[in-house]
DNA sequence: TTCAAAAGATGATAAATATCATATAATAAA
DNA sequence: TTTATTATATGATATTTATCATCTTTTGAA
């Protein structure tokens, strides 16, 4: 079993905050998971009582609406934590984690770092400025679904899946999305989303490379993202 | 100038997990402010530096969004604590707050408190819990938006205003809120909020008695709300 | 009190988006 | 490989929502 002392993956978050005796204890209680693409990191209505380590892969985080559709509401990558909330709230996930990619992920249990978050001011505060962020960003999400069109939403939501996955040397996006979850970050019909992706290839403003999307024309993403 | 240590106000958020002393400390700094209906807490763009704990009165928390378009994303009212964020990050805020009534609101800066947030777990854990559940709801805020119709979203909203708000002796939601207010609530344009409204009143699930609402069909909205 | 401005209301129309139908392409299971 | 299943694509149409225009009512300032 791999130490928390000596892992790289959190330098990226707040772990890293954690002194070397906190993290010794943490390495002996956390589990290494293996979780294949398509599989639950956890599902809606369950307790999960700990937080992940996302050490390799992509996850989306998704909520079924009252209309029977699902919203992805995040997407995480290696470095981040996920699950920050149950460590606060006795309340079930309202959320459920699915991976994009086979995954490797550590679980730390609650009970084994909820004393950390109490009596370690600099991983608590940590936690908080990730909060806060998560937080501006989602009203931030907010508006945009309230305020943009589909088209708006799509094209920005390209430029953010550049932005967090980056792209390969070819300058394709490092993240392979379907059509459904593309439309599912957006909110819309998975056949609008279709459509208006053919548009900007169309355009020429996008292409696809395989399951991948490669950015041709930035500027006019962005115009069109901002209402033009 | 009152004193935090008898605040009563003071019970119902975070700051009731202080110790005498500290409270003694920031009674001796905070400010008292009035501010009038329509008048701003603070701006888009503008450093907080401190939060704000509502002693009477309701605001709105709004941002614009790149189409022009105003979107409500909270609403506070007394007993709240608005600019929690303000402590964590360095950033100007992205929101804007505007008094939908008169109001009397404590400012304490945030020097004078950041320590407490570092020192007191109590108080950190309370702050990093309110977080914790902004999140979710922001979350569910955003599914709501990208899933829901117009519609739906308006009948959930007049729900949610009853649950925070609550109503008088005659059943009449305790605020005022113009028909534009409740559009940028829900997303949408303001002439759509009153013709759905319009609707909803000749079906007599609802009322409008002077500006403010009541609800006459409680079970009907829900089942709007839920997409029938 | 009077009048201008803002808020609320409603119709007509345009634009955006969802839904349904169907076809083709890609993928995974046998 | 073959076949069944799923994902992608696109047209036709219905529905939802925005926009523009106009009118009435309410509100607030002089």
């Amino acid at each position: 079993m791999s130490k928390c002392e000596q892992c790289i993956v959190r330098k990226f978050n707040s772990l890293t905050h954690l002194s070397r005796e906190e993290l010794v204890k943490i390495s002996a209680c956390k589990t290494s998971r293996t979780i294949k693409k398509g599989e639950p990191l956890f599902s809606e209505g369950e307790h999960i009582n700990g937080i992940f380590c996302i050490k390799d892969g992509i996850c989306k985080v998704s909520k079924m609406s009252e209309n029977g559709r699902n919203q992805i509401v995040n997407l995480i990558k290696k470095g981040d934590i996920l699950g920050e909330r149950s460590l606060i709230t006795q309340e079930a996930s309202n959320l459920e984690a699915i991976a994009l990619e086979d995954m490797e992920v550590c679980f730390i249990p609650k009970e084994e770092i909820i004393e950390d978050l109490e009596k370690n001011p600099k991983f608590s505060m940590s936690v908080l400025k990730d909060m806060a962020n998560n937080l501006k960003k989602a009203d931030n999400i907010i508006v945009d679904m309230a305020q943009k069109t589909v088209k708006q939403r799509l094209a920005e939501t390209l430029i953010n899946l550049k932005e967090k996955f980056d792209t390969n040397n070819d300058g394709i996006i490092n993240v392979r999305l379907s059509r459904e979850d593309i439309a599912n970050i957006i909110g819309t019909a998975t056949e609008s989303a279709i459509r208006l992706l053919s548009d900007l290839k169309k355009k020429k403003y996008i292409e696809f490379v395989g399951k991948e999307i490669k950015i041709l024309n930035l500027p006019e993403l962005e115009k069109i993202a901002q209402g033009f």
